[in-house]
DNA sequence: CTTCGCGCCAAATATTATTTGGTAAATCAA
DNA sequence: TTGATTTACCAAATAATATTTGGCGCGAAG
């Protein structure tokens, strides 16, 4: 459950299309792919159940929802070891304003990426949530100014 | 159509489930926010039309689609100006395994989000299609080890 | 106070997903 | 190679779900 799975091309067709169009109707995809309606739902469910489909989400525009700041904060530990790891990402489970976490090579040890509503209010988060986790050594901040692509479509052969 | 869009409490409950399972049914949704379903997808079909909602995606498993290497990319160019800034976004736009490049604050002056096969196909792409772009100063590639979260739900109030 | 517009509901209808039963092609063991 | 078995497919029936409709009640504006 962790490795490759076999996808031949209508499969690869079928990810690609539900990535860009989570809505599309099972007789249009069936349509698009060249497939009748019945197995290219067998195909989308095995898919599903294999794991190769996750989950499906609504994006949002943020302006709209009033969410002003999104940055990326590269984060050092004072420590590599695995217990301040474990307490670094644990602290981070539960903001829901640090949207994604990941460990990384290079000079800092994680990245993150925080969405807020304003300055006034990232700044807030910053220093009564973040800055203070004890295993923290260093922080850089990165405020996006503008996004010039965002796709959820993942370059599959 | 640039601007903070009114929300009330039943819309916020609406786009938190919708970020979260875009697959839910109506019927469901409308149970999960206290609402009959007429009005519920009357809500929904509004958020989608006023831009609140941009789209619907499937997210994938990239192990088992057979990607396994994900990067940050920090990106310097050789002038700030407008016209390098141009020349540099275009180029990235044509390549596929570029899903994410914004300009942000800092030291450098874009961040993009890679993805590839393996490294041997990161570095390919690397060399012969990213590196080559001429406005590009100076890159930093930072491998992604482990992801912590991914959430696909935004810090809504 | 009354009228309008909005948001809601229940129930009818339309659309879509899903199941079913059966056919043909691909796979494999003998 | 051949016969058995699985797999993938299709068309059409059925089930589930989305969507529309008509009407009610409430709050705001005149």
């Amino acid at each position: 459950m962790k490795d490759k799975v076999k996808l031949d091309r209508i499969d690869l067709k079928i990810l690609k299309i539900l990535q860009a169009n989570a809505k599309i109707t099972n007789a249009q995809l069936a349509q698009e792919i060249g497939l009748s309606p019945a197995p290219t739902l067998e195909r989308v469910k095995k898919l599903e159940t294999s794991g190769v489909i996750k989950s499906y989400h609504a994006k949002l525009n943020t302006q709209k929802v009033g969410l002003g700041v999104s940055t990326f904060v590269m984060v050092t530990l004072k420590g590599h070891n695995k217990d301040n790891i474990e307490i670094f990402t644990e602290s981070i489970s539960e903001i829901d304003e640090i949207i994604e976490c990941h460990h990384v090579t290079g000079s800092g040890d994680f990245i993150l990426k925080i969405i807020a509503e304003d300055i006034a209010a990232y700044q807030k988060l910053m220093l009564e949530r973040v800055t203070n986790i004890e295993v923290v050594d260093n922080m850089q901040s990165l405020v996006i100014l503008s996004t010039f692509k965002d796709s959820k479509v993942m370059p599959i052969p």
